[in-house]
Parts: C-alpha cells; structure tokens; sequence
DNA sequence: TTTTCAAGAATTTTT
DNA sequence: TTCTTGAAAA
C-alpha cells in the first residue's frame, strides 16, 4: 500500500500531504472529505506517527467506526484501533470517566439524555412551585444547554446583568435560581448531561495544566470533520488541545452548518482565519458525487444565502435527468407517489431499496410516507423519532442497571423505586426528598436512615422501601463481579418488569418483553465486541455511556430497506435516489425560522443538504393540503423550490384542475371551517347539534362561556334549554338562536 | 396508593 | 390525531 497517494486527486492529495501546522479544508458536497481524513490519517501513520498520538472527532459514532475500518483494511495493520477517534462526546467522555476525581466526580458518573434533564428539571420546577405557563421545562432546558455551551456556568450568569435582564422580560426571573438548583442536583447525583461532558472537559483543562500538557502532548494531531457544526466548547477544547503542537486540520462546509438550534456556531468556520492566522486553507470543489443536474441546482439555491465561504462547485459527472417537482393533493398522496415512484425506479433500473432515501424536515412526517411503503410491500426503515433506548421499558430496565452502578442518580431512583408498582408512592417520595435534602444525602441514601424518622412512615411503607434496597444492593454486589448480561437478568427477575408485562398480557406487553430481550443480546454484543478491542471495556458503566451516546445515526443500514429520516440526519450520507418531500411554506422552511434571517439561512443550507445527497435522481414534492392536528390545512409550495434555477427542474403531476372527489370535498370543507366559513351547527343538518343537546351535557355559549344543560322543554321548533353557565348563571335559551357548541355529554 | 378517564397540549431539527 | 397530565374514584 504505498502508492495510497494515487488514489486521491490533486486537491485532495494537498491537504493530505500537509501535517504540520494549522489547515482548513472548505470541502463542498460530495467533494471526498472523509476521504481526504481517511488518507490525512494512513499518511500520519505512515510518516512514523503513533495512533495514540491522532486525535479524530467526527460526527457520529458510526463515522468513526467506519473511518477506522476503512483505515485499517488500507493499512492491513491494527494501528487504527488506537487511535482516539469518536464524536466529541465519546471521546471527552471517556478522558473524563479517568480523569474524574481532579474535577470532583466520581468515575462512574451517570450521563443524562435530554430526557431525562429534562425530567429533573421539571421536577424543580414543580419543588419551586413555579407557575407552569411561564416556565416549561423544555424552554428552561434548552436555555440550559445553550448557556452551557456557551461556558456559562450559574456563576457566570449571575455575573451578567444583561443575561438576567434577558430572562426578567422573558417572565422567567426565577430561572438562575433553577439552573443553580439544576446543576447541584446533577453533581450530587453524580450526573452529567451532555453540555457537561464539554463544559467539564473545559473545566478540567483550564483548571489542571498538568493534565492540560499531558493531553496536548498526547494529542499531537487533531483532526475534526464537519467543523461548520461545532459549538463555542467544542471550539475551546480543540483550541486549548492544540495550543501546543498547532497541528490542527478542520474540515467542513459552511453551506452545511445546520445544528444551530444545538449551539453550533457557523462563525468557527467562517473566523477560522482569524483564530489561525497562520492557517492554509484547502478547497474541495470537484463534486464526485452527484450528476451535472443535481449540482448545479443546488449552487443555485445556496447562492442566495448571504454568509458563505466563496467556492464553486463543479462536476466532470453526466447531466442525468433533471430534478423532478412533484405536487400532490395531500400528504397521503404524496406518499402513494413516493411508494409507486420507487416501486418503478425499482424495476426500471435494477435497484435494491436500499439505493433510496425520503427525506423529510420533521420526523412527524414519515407516517403517511411508510403507510404508502407498507400498503405496496416496500421494506423501510426509519431513523429517528422514539430510539429503541429511549422506550419507557428499556429506560426502566437500564434505570436499574444506572441505579446500580451509581446509586446517587436521582432521575433513574425515581423512575424505578416504584415501577413495577410496590407501594412507595409519591407522598413517600416527597417525604424522602426532604429528608436527602436536610441531610444532604441523594434520594437512595435516605433509605439507610429512614428509622431516624419512624414518624414519617408506618410499617408497611418502611418493609417496602427496605426491600428495595436489598434488591438493589444485592445487584450491586454481582455487578462487582459477575458481567453485564448477568446483572441484566437479575435486574429482570429481580425486579418483577417481566411478571408485571406478562400479567398485562396486552400486544404491547408483549412488545415490551421481547423488546427487553432484545436489550439482552444487545449487551452481549456490546460484551463481544469489546473483547476484540486493544482497550476493550465490558463494564456495565461502560455500556451505559455507549447507549446513552447512541444516535439513530448510527444503526446500520439496510441494503434491501428504502431509508427514512429527517434531513438533519442525512447529513453525510449519499443515496442514488432521494425524495424530499413536504417542500411547502411554515413546514420547510420552518414556521418558527421565518422572521429571523440566519435562522432562514440556515433552512436554506438545510435543503442543500437535502438535495446535495442524491447520486442520480432527486425528486422534490410539496402538498396542496396536509393533515396536521387532525386537521386538514392548505399549504403553499415553499419558496426553496423556486430558488432552485428552472432549467434544472421538470415538472411532474401538474394537473391544474383537480377533480373533486369525495375526498377532496371533505378537505375543503375541514378547511373552510377552520377558517370559520362554515359554521359547525349548519353543517350537519342531519344531526344537528341542536337537536342533540340533552340534560347534563356541557355546552359553550360565544358569550356566556360554559354551561351545563338543567332542563330542556318545548317542541322541536321552539326548544328551549335551561343552563347554568359559570359565568353568568341560570338562563333559559331558545336553541334556534343560540350558537352552541357541545364540549361534552356527561 | 393506584387506576381510570377526560381535558388539554402539541410538532422543528439532536449529541 | 396522539400523547401527557390532572382530578376523581376505587
């Protein structure tokens, strides 16, 4: 393998024969850029580097996986097992389980999803009996994290008027009092989120120069791809990681920065230059992946975003077809045409489902797409939307695996202490809360001195609680030394999950159960695949943190399953045929990015991304209507799809002139009625409510609001209705007249 | 304490 | 429409 120089062309081989120093490669779509790392990474190592000294964070687990098993078929040697490479997550997460103590953690720290910080901090909401309308836990989350990502602890934000001011006009005052409350809960319960496993990583840098020089000795080479996407912590660590040897290779794109709303900053590309003055950039502008079409549409698009990197996107490759515009009547339609579209492509061109991908902007939107897959028997697969780790049964069995392997964590002792339900319910809970916080001890620590408050509980309670805790410690003391899988199953007898589901005995039950088996030879795998690694680690703690860093993104694909998933996921793939589909106005761009310029951009860059994973053929589709809510709304064509040049599009089902079938006169009039045109009581005249009004049922009046039915007397014409409205009291209304609605028949 | 039922909210995107 | 939450009943 010494001629690995040749497979590269001359852009490419550039950046990759360049190893010292600070370098930017700007790689457009398609342009080889995980070629161009993979290459960067066999020269290192063939230059005589040490793979304990590279450095690679990439995007997805699944990136890494499969950037150090194209490496190592290249090299044919087991150096790229070594090399630290995995998201930013993964990495800082392991570096942070060894280097714990000097941040005041223990090694096995429990790393919380978004879920569950979220749980918590709607838990401290509630303790601070905060008004709910003001202050959601999914808004205080997210402004969390983006403080967090930002390198704002509570101190910090203490410090800052302006930020306190921010929240004072949001009517959130409350909130530096609850990220305060946040994050002493998540350190006495020895819990990071995922914002902490960068922030901490800062801290542990900036507050140890020991440690400080000894990572940057170890990581003499650093190499990140999609830089366009990294946030201001991810930018301090890299920057503080290669102050030393200055050997720094980002690679990205700017027209693909699309992870905004998770605190990626596009400007860490963009002042690249300024931070490195010292830096060469590298441009990839040869596009290997998609066909004349297909490229050229897509510069056409982007050239309307404002902030970008300048570059000109090329291909040698054939024109190919034009990209197709498809409108459906509604998004049912719209997934026959999808289904039949590639039901024929199929057959026309010998391809395997797998060559497909729909490509949506909201993971709500698969459904009508796979109930049209399903109907013509076309094998799918959907990433994204509810992870099999995030089902409530397999968080419930491995909440006992986290309670285990660190009893302080409060979110998983809540969720389980009483599920399979054992008595121990929520007044007992508070009753625990408050004793952890007197004694400042976590939630499961109190059960050790709950006889210091036999007050507090009767006798039944105290039996219960102590029966989980020796269910618990005598797990834990396995755990010390049998496997994982072991463990499992005994947290499985033990806790009485599988009896509980099997006495259901429901569809879903059963579901749950074989779901909880599957989670068994899921760690098995776990165990055998670390066993064949040079640093193999088969703890429990170990497989917790991989499962809890587990994306959607990184299961396999299928090579006989068409592929469905939004198109932030997409990011990096490539598919010989893709749909995108839900092209319209409020959906695409979103509703919620529509007065903010960058916010556009950014949707913008989002459907470059979409359209720039195609090969061959890309199929853009909009809808006349769609059901959202139950509803039936009208949608326009999105402003995207005429920012595309027309020379590269041709149109497809365009029949100016519908015929009105039933279907299409049920939408009309749903949609009508939405906007008021119909009143309901006129509509069904068969049935009208009017006529169905009896005593007892709950009715709103436009004026008199709610009202309850006491009596109703005169004859089909004159009916009169006694009600008592709570605004309003008692009147007697001539139903004819009045503008009811039912809310509800007791 | 647990179960049941009805009302109300909810949809951007995810490590 | 589907999921979550809250109150009432068992």
């Amino acid at each position: 393998m010494n001629n690995y120089l040749e497979n590269l062309n001359e852009e490419q081989r550039k950046p990759v024969l360049h190893t010292e120093g600070p370098l930017m490669v700007i790689a457009g779509a398609g342009s080889g850029k995980t070629r161009v790392l993979t290459y960067k990474i066999i020269h290192l190592l063939k230059k005589g580097v040490s793979p304990f000294n590279i450095l690679a964070l990439t995007f997805t687990n699944k990136a890494a996986k499969e950037m150090k098993e194209r490496i190592s078929k290249l090299t044919n040697d087991n150096q790229a097992k070594s090399i630290w490479m995995g998201t930013f997550h993964s990495v800082f997460a392991r570096i942070l389980r060894s280097e714990s103590e000097l941040i005041g953690y223990p090694p096995n720290f429990t790393i919380y999803d978004s879920y569950d910080s979220e749980k918590l901090i709607s838990n401290i909401i509630k303790e601070m009996n905060l008004n709910k309308d003001f202050y959601k836990a999914k808004g205080i989350k997210n402004r969390v994290s983006s403080l967090k990502n930002s390198f704002i602890t509570p101190k910090n934000y203490f410090n800052q008027p302006e930020l306190i001011e921010s929240d004072k006009l949001a009517n959130r005052i409350q909130f530096g009092e609850i990220y305060r409350n946040y994050v002493n809960r998540c350190f006495k319960s020895a819990v990071m989120d995922f914002d902490d496993l960068l922030l901490k990583t800062n801290q542990l840098l900036n507050s140890s120069p020991e440690t400080l020089i000894k990572y940057q000795k170890i990581f003499k080479y650093i190499l990140v791809d999609e830089y366009q996407d990294t946030n201001y912590s991810q930018y301090l660590i890299i920057k503080s990681l290669a102050d030393r040897y200055q050997n720094l290779c980002v690679v990205g794109d700017d027209s693909q920065s699309i992870y905004s709303f998770r605190g990626a900053n596009i400007d860490n590309i963009l002042n690249f230059k300024k931070n490195y003055p010292e830096c060469t950039t590298y441009k990839l502008e040869q596009n290997y992946r998609s066909s004349k079409n297909i490229v050229e549409g897509a510069n056409s698009l982007i050239k309307k975003n404002k902030f970008k990197i300048d570059k000109n996107i090329w291909t040698l490759n054939d024109s190919g077809s034009k990209i197709i515009l498809n409108r459906s009547q509604n998004d049912n339609d719209e997934g026959r045409f999808v289904a039949s579209n590639i039901f024929e492509e199929k057959n026309n061109h010998q391809l395997n489902n797998g060559s497909f991908a729909v490509l949506y902007r909201t993971n709500a939107q698969s459904r009508s797409i796979e109930d049209a897959l399903r109907k013509i028997n076309i094998d799918y697969q959907v990433f994204g939307g509810l992870s099999f780790y995030q089902r409530k049964e397999i968080k419930d069995v491995t909440a006992y695996l986290r309670l285990v392997v660190n009893s302080n964590d409060e979110e998983s002792f809540r969720r389980i202490v009483n599920f399979p339900p054992r008595g121990i319910g929520l007044k007992t809970l508070e009753k625990l809360l408050i004793i952890s916080e007197r004694e400042n001890i976590s939630m499961y620590d109190t059960i050790n001195i709950i006889d210091k408050y036999p007050k507090l509980f009767n006798k039944g309670v105290m039996g219960r609680i102590t029966d989980f805790r020796n269910l618990i410690e005598s797990l834990k003391i396995e755990s010390k030394t049998k496997n994982a899988d072991y463990v499992l199953t005994n947290v499985i007898n033990g806790s009485g999950i599988i009896d509980f589901y099997r006495n259901e005995g429901s569809v879903e039950s059963i579901n749950r159960i074989e779901n909880i088996e599957e989670l068994r030879s899921g760690i098995n795998d776990f165990i055998l695949e670390q066993k064949e690694l040079a640093d193999g680690d088969t703890s429990i703690t170990r497989y917790l943190q991989d499962i809890s860093l587990y994306s959607e993104t990184d299961k396999s694909f299928s090579s006989d399953r068409v592929s469905l998933m939004t198109i932030h996921m997409a990011k990096g793939l490539e598919f010989n045929v893709v749909y995108v589909v839900g092209i319209e106005e409020n959906l695409f761009p979103s509703i919620l990015s529509l007065n903010c310029s960058e916010d556009l951009e950014e949707e913008r860059r989002l459907f470059y991304v979409a359209m720039t994973r195609a090969k061959d053929k890309l199929i853009l589709s909009h809808c006349d209507f769609r059901f959202k809510w139950g509803n039936i709304i009208e949608c326009e064509p999105s402003r995207f799809i005429d920012e595309v040049d027309i020379e590269y599009i041709e149109k497809n089902n365009f029949k100016e002139e519908f015929k009105p079938t039933i279907d299409n006169n049920i939408s009309r009039i749903r949609k009508l009625r939405k906007r008021g045109f119909v009143n309901v009581n006129k509509v069904d005249n068969n049935n009208s409510p009017i006529i169905n009004i009896v005593v007892n049922d709950i009715v709103e009046h436009q004026r008199f609001g709610l009202g309850l039915v006491e009596k109703i007397e005169g004859d089909i014409q004159n009916k009169k209705a006694t009600i008592n409205f709570k605004i309003g009291g008692r009147k007697t209304i001539l139903l004819k007249f009045a503008k009811l609605k039912i809310k509800k028949g007791t």
